[in-house]
DNA sequence: CTGAAAGCGCTTACAG
DNA sequence: CTGAAAGCGCTTACAG
């Protein structure tokens, strides 16, 4: 393989040379870039990502880290956020945490991400004290998508779960309904993260503000997850007296809801109406109401808030949100409600 | 941070024990690898990578490139993956093509790969001339998942595509159907891929052993997503004189296709059976019937036929399948029928 | 604008 | 079993 000495020897200049023209750096005459890129182009050179590395104390690399890459909220998150970093010229280490405490111990204390990476980028991502004395020990930028615990200094970027929540139950009220039931997430789940605990607050202000007193009966916690969906909505119509209306923390879990309800006889939504948040690619196909959040824009907005600081070479940078505010204030993004066939008014009694 | 030498000299020995004992290799006595490992706790040591490759040509990282991370499939490759190659010990590196052909000459061309990993899995990865001889260049272990195109000298795990097809196909004869159409892949899209030839070939096959004429107007083409299923659908209706069933070559373009089937006010199975391949997540929540393939398994397999000639300290090794042949012979994974609510025999007439 | 030289932090023959 | 020394292939002050 070629060396930068091959090529430095070709050009008829110094290894400093062309390491300078070779990254673009303004201090080179233009005769010399020109000679400089001849010869590496002639030689197929490509500089080693070790010895740059070691040399220049950057890694070009960014550390993503999901709960589950198969979740669409995180899918379509890792897809964003790959192409931006590739054109920007970075690489992608993936992590995926799937509920493993140990591997997600392994990736957030010092050792691993150590010299690693240049910038993290945190999804929905839930860190105890201990994380965060790490993360800061690594002394690198990152940012925050989705909720999860902050870090000092780190952006973050994600919508409102509490007003999402009280407008998905709001559509129900609405529609004049008042047993209605709420799937959410796991407290116990090693992963457990924020983003369930605030959609259930936004799930009982909606109910107190029309009223109505929360109903423990009503409140199932499970994964987030279609199987997690499905075991919730069967032991909500395992108490008896089922509700009139679900509203489901994440659509995956209402679509598992809607599973459970049709292999129990009853139909959406004429005798169960059925809302989720995401509106994840299937939500049309299954008519499920949802209240949509900008997957793709939360991803290009945070990669753009980790890159910035790194210096990195954006081709195409957005134009600067509305809400971008200074590190540490979240950017929230809107979330809008998408009404499809799953929701309905209660049948009359 | 603390470097090598810190350790050596808080041990009391030199560089090249701490880098032996750290790496475990054998050429160490007992009681200098205990003094060497508490010196590195205690000094909270973390081997700087970029220093490690340089001197020792190895990255630790896997490339993996796959179409489309957000489509069911190849989420669960990267995911199942993921894991496996992160408790051996080895970093991600993910590339997420998404039809960017620019993107995929960088990743495949020798430039950006070099030296940056020690072995390249390939998923549905369709590989021009050009691209093969970049690879040979390229001079590193790789693994191929699910057909794409062959690298001389790769392993290739996969399903028999053909097989499934002719599976999902004669399903549908034995029901009593006979006109049958089929939606599958676009020979056109840059990034087209081997899969949906295999599965048209199979859906023929079954057709013409059934003693009937592939009909070209039932063969539509489109994408292999769920869009691109309720768009083949539409054109299917169009075409006038609808099949009474379809045989999707994924389940995404099945569950496109049955949207499109109940907008149209067609009932799915009573007026339109409908079968996929993969036994997508959400098979079971639309009552798809289709053709299972083993993800998780062809993802640990080629994981495992790539990580072995790394030399991967692979924690929890599979035992050798059976069908394990040499490199170059692709090992098949078997698949099979799963029936659920969305076919049937067609209506009498 | 350019070059000589040091240095990044490891690993690897080589010698003992 | 262990160490001294060279070397991996770049980048970065420093000097000119």
């Amino acid at each position: 393989m070629t060396k930068i000495d091959d090529v430095a020897r070709l050009a008829g200049v110094s290894t400093a040379t062309v390491s300078r023209a070779l990254r673009g750096l303004p201090t080179v005459s233009a005769a010399t870039r020109r000679r400089v890129l001849a010869a590496a182009e002639q030689l197929e050179y490509a500089v080693s990502p070790s010895a740059s590395r070691l040399a220049g104390g950057r890694t070009g690399t960014v550390a993503v880290v999901v709960p589950r890459i198969t979740r669409w909220f995180f899918g379509v998150i890792v897809e964003t956020v790959e192409e931006f970093l590739h054109q920007a010229g970075y690489d992608l280490l993936l992590y995926n945490l799937g509920g493993r405490e140990r591997i997600r111990q392994r990736v957030l204390r010092t050792a691993n991400l150590h010299k690693r990476v240049d910038g993290i980028m945190l999804v929905a991502t839930p860190l105890r004290p201990a994380d965060l004395t790490a993360l800061g020990a690594l002394d690198l930028p990152g940012v925050i998508v989705s909720s999860g615990t902050g870090v000092p200094g780190w952006p973050c970027v994600r919508i409102d779960d509490v007003a999402a929540a009280r407008t998905a139950t709001r559509h129900l009220l609405d529609l004049g309904h008042r047993r209605i039931a709420h799937i959410s997430g796991d407290p116990d789940d090693e992963l457990a993260f924020t983003t369930h605990l605030d959609r259930r607050r936004g799930y009982r202000d909606a109910l107190r503000a029309a009223g109505l007193h929360p109903d423990p009966s009503l409140d199932v916690e499970s994964q987030f997850t279609i199987d997690g969906g499905t075991r919730a909505a069967e032991e909500l119509l395992r108490r008896g007296d089922p509700p009139t209306a679900i509203f489901a923390a994440c659509d995956e879990m209402a679509m598992g809801a809607m599973t459970a309800l049709r292999e129990a006889g009853l139909r959406v939504p004429q005798d169960v109406s059925v809302v989720g948040i995401d509106d994840h690619d299937l939500a049309g196909a299954l008519g499920l109401t949802t209240i949509a959040q900008p997957a793709a824009e939360q991803a290009r907005l945070a990669a753009r808030l980790l890159l910035d600081p790194l210096g990195g070479r954006v081709l195409d940078p957005l134009a600067a949100p509305a809400g971008d505010g200074p590190p540490g204030i979240p950017v929230i993004l809107p979330t809008r409600l998408v009404v499809r066939e799953s929701t309905a008014p209660p049948r009359a009694h």
